[in-house]
DNA sequence: TCCAACGTTGAATCAGCTA
DNA sequence: GTAGCTGATTCAACGTTGG
C-alpha cells in the first residue's frame, strides 16, 4: 500500500522477477528504501563447512577443533551482517523483515539483527506436526524451527493486520506459535529425476499467514534466498509484487516454471477484516451539529453512574467535570483513559442507545458517498 | 553412572544450600568440573518503556525490577559471557545446561554459548497454554519462552533419559515443543502483602521435565538465578542434590520456606498421570492456509439455500455479510448460533462435501504425532 | 453446598494523528 | 521534535461474591 511510488519512479524495481546472482550485490544494486517486507530463509550453517559464503576466499585448514569452531562461526557471522545490512538499506522506513532459522544458526542471527538495528517484533515458532523423528534417540525430536520478524527501526509503523488474523484464528487472537504441516506430497516441487527439487522448501501455508499479517495488496515482497520461489508463489496469489534473488540455475528454473502457473485470487477475495482504527475518524462534535444529539440532551455511562450533559460545541458537562467525551468518561471513572464512544448512551423512546451507534450511521452514510 | 565422588572429595561441595552473592563470583569459587547440570534463568533484558493497561484500564504488573536493567546490548553481552564462562568451567565435562529467555535476549545468549564452546543439543519451546495476550492487538501474542539445551562441548556424552521421557508422553517420543501451563494458583508463592513473590517464578512442571530428562537421581543441579527455587523445589522431590545462588535476600527467605517443606517422592509417585487430550481446535483459515479451499471458492449451505465466497483471511463473504463460518451460518438461517462446520459445504468432482472433512482431515495428521 | 457472575492476573520491548 | 488529544484493545485460570 501506499507510498511505494517514489522510488519505483526514480528506478524502476525489477518487481515480479527472478534475478540471478549474489544476493548481497543484487539487493546492493538496488535503490535504498524501496522494498515492503523482505523474508529471508538463509543457509543454516548446519555443519559450518567452509564452502557457505566466504568473501575473503580463504581457505580453513582445521588444526585445532576450538579455533576452527571459532573461525567458522565467524565466517557465517560475517556472511549474515553482510546480507543483514544489504537488505535493511533497501527496506522501507515502515518496512520489516522476515527470517527464519534452526538452533543451528537462529541465535546468531537474531543477534546480528538487533546489532544492525533491526527492532524484534515477535519470536515465531513454526511447530511442524509432521516432524521428522530423532531416529537415534539420543535427543528431543526437532520439531520446531523459528522465525524472527523484526522491523527496519525502534519507529517503524510497521504493517500487522490484526483483524485478518484473528479471523484465521476463529476470532481468537493470533499467537506466537504456528502449528503448520511441512511441505510434502504434492505441493513438494520435483526434479526431472523425480528428486526433491530443493532441500528446504518451505510450506506455502506459512507464507500465506506471514504475508497476510504483514503485507497489503501491492507491497513488494523480496525474498534473497528465493530457492524454489514459494515466496513469489504466495505473493502472486495474494496480489503482491515479489522480487526474487537466487544464484542457482536449477532453482530459479524450477521457480519459474512454478510461477509461471499462478493465478492471483480475485480480488474480493483479497480483502480480509480490518479493525476500527482503519475506518474514518468522526468528531462527536459532528453528532451535535447534525442535530442527532441536541445541545442540553443528557447522556448517561454505561454503568448508570454517571450523567452528563451535552454543548453546543460537542463537550461534555458534568458535575465538576468537562471536556471531551473521552476526558469526562476518564474523569468519572478515575481511569487513565476512556474510550468515549463506548462509553455513553442517549435515551431515545425510553431506551438507553449507544452513541456508538450514531457514529456508524455517519460512517455508514460516507461509505456510500465517498469524498 | 556419574563419576561425582571425586571431585566431592576434594572439595566438598555445598549441596542443597541455597548461596548468597553474585552468581559469577560464587560460581568461580567452586571447584571446576563438579556439576552435572545447569538450569539457568537469567535477567531478559526485558527494555520496556511506559505502562501499559488492559482494555479495561487495569495496570499490568510488568517486570521493573532493577536487575533487569542494563545500558546496552553490550552491556548485557558482557554480562552473559561472564557468567556462562563461570558456569562451563564447574560443569562436569559429560555435563549439560538449559537456560531459558525470550526474544528479548535467547538469540543474544544462544550466540554467546555457541562462542563459549556449548554444543547446543536442542532448542525447546516451551508453549505456555495460557499466556498473557497482546492487549493492543499490535503483535502476536507472546505465547512462548525458549530454552537451549546444551552439552558443555560437542564431544560430551550427555545425560538423556529417552525412554523416561517417552512414557512422560504417552510413548510418543518427546517434542521440542512442550507445551505447559504458567505457574499461577496455588503454587505461585506470596510474600507477606499477598502479592507475588517473585515476578518470573518457574512453573514445577517445566524443571520437572527438564529433571527427569536430563539428570539421574543423585546429580548435582546448580542453578545460578535461583529466584524462590522452584529448581531447587524439583530437584529434591526428585532425589537430585541442588545448589542454588541468589543476591536477593528476599528471594532467598521465600526459597528457604519453600524448600523446607518439600519432601522427595517415593519411586512409585514419580508416575505421572496421563490425561486424554480433548480434539484439537481447527481454525477454519487453516484450511485456507494450506490450499484445502481457495480464496475466492464457493461455498454452499446444507440445505442449498445459501451460497459465499471463501476469503483469504478464512472469512466468508456473502449478500450483505461476511464474518467467520459460524457468524455467517448464524445470520442467513436468522439464528442465533450456528455450527459452521457441519453448515458448509464445498464442491469436488461435482459432489457436495461439507467441510468437516477437511478438519477430520488435518486432526487426523495432527493425532498421528501428538505432542 | 452449589452455581453463576464477576473480578483479578500473568517476563510486555503494545498508538497515531495534529498542531 | 513534542505536547496534547483521540480512542482502540484481551485470553485462560483462578479466586471471590452473592444468591
Amino acid at each position: 500500500m501506499k507510498n511505494n511510488t517514489k522510488a519505483k519512479e526514480a528506478f524502476e524495481l525489477p518487481l515480479n522477477q527472478i534475478l540471478d546472482g549474489d544476493c548481497i550485490d543484487v539487493m546492493n544494486s538496488l535503490p535504498e528504501n524501496s522494498v515492503d517486507l523482505i523474508f529471508a530463509d538463509p543457509p543454516y550453517n548446519l555443519q559450518l563447512k567452509g564452502d557457505l559464503h566466504r568473501p575473503d576466499n580463504s581457505k580453513v585448514d582445521a588444526v585445532d577443533d576450538d579455533w576452527d569452531k571459532f573461525s567458522s562461526f565467524e565466517t557465517y557471522d560475517r556472511f549474515t551482517k553482510a546480507w543483514l545490512a544489504a537488505a535493511r538499506r533497501i527496506l522501507k522506513p515502515n518496512g520489516a523483515i522476515w527470517v527464519i532459522g534452526s538452533y543451528h544458526n537462529i541465535f546468531r542471527v537474531g543477534a546480528a539483527m538487533q546489532d544492525a538495528g533491526y527492532w524484534i517484533l515477535n519470536d515465531v515458532v513454526w511447530r511442524k506436526s509432521n516432524p521428522m523423528p530423532n531416529f537415534r534417540g539420543k535427543r528431543l525430536t526437532n520439531a520446531h524451527e523459528t522465525m524472527i520478524w523484526a522491523s527496519k527501526e525502534e519507529s517503524s509503523k510497521y504493517t500487522f493486520n490484526y483483524e485478518a488474523l484473528k479471523s484465521l484464528n476463529e476470532g481468537i487472537q493470533m499467537r506466537s506459535d504456528w502449528v503448520l504441516p511441512i511441505c510434502n506430497g504434492h505441493e513438494r516441487l520435483k526434479n526431472d529425476e523425480g528428486t526433491k527439487a530443493h532441500p528446504t522448501q518451505k510450506p506455502e501455508s506459512l507464507l500465506h499467514r506471514i504475508l497476510v499479517s504483514t503485507t497489503n495488496p501491492g507491497d513488494v515482497v523480496l525474498d534473497p534466498f528465493f530457492g524454489t520461489g514459494t515466496t513469489g508463489a504466495v505473493a502472486k496469489k495474494l496480489g503482491r509484487d515479489y522480487i526474487g534473488i537466487e544464484r542457482e540455475a536449477d532453482y530459479r528454473k524450477v521457480a519459474e516454471k512454478r510461477l509461471k502457473n499462478i493465478r492471483k485470487f480475485d480480488n474480493e477475495s483479497l480483502q480480509v477484516s480490518t479493525s476500527k482504527r482503519a475506518e474514518p475518524r468522526v468528531p462527536f462534535g459532528q453528532l451535535v451539529e447534525r442535530g442527532m444529539l441536541q445541545p442540553g440532551e443528557e447522556l448517561y455511562s454505561m454503568n448508570k453512574r454517571h450523567k452528563v450533559k451535552v454543548r453546543a460545541d460537542g463537550t461534555l458537562v458534568g458535575v465538576d467535570v468537562k471536556g471531551s467525551i473521552h476526558q469526562v468518561g476518564a474523569a468519572l471513572e478515575g481511569a487513565p483513559s476512556c474510550n468515549g464512544w463506548t462509553y455513553w448512551c442517549f435515551k431515545r423512546d425510553g431506551k438507553q442507545v449507544p452513541i456508538d451507534l450514531l457514529r456508524q450511521q455517519i460512517r455508514a452514510e460516507m461509505t456510500e458517498r465517498p469524498n
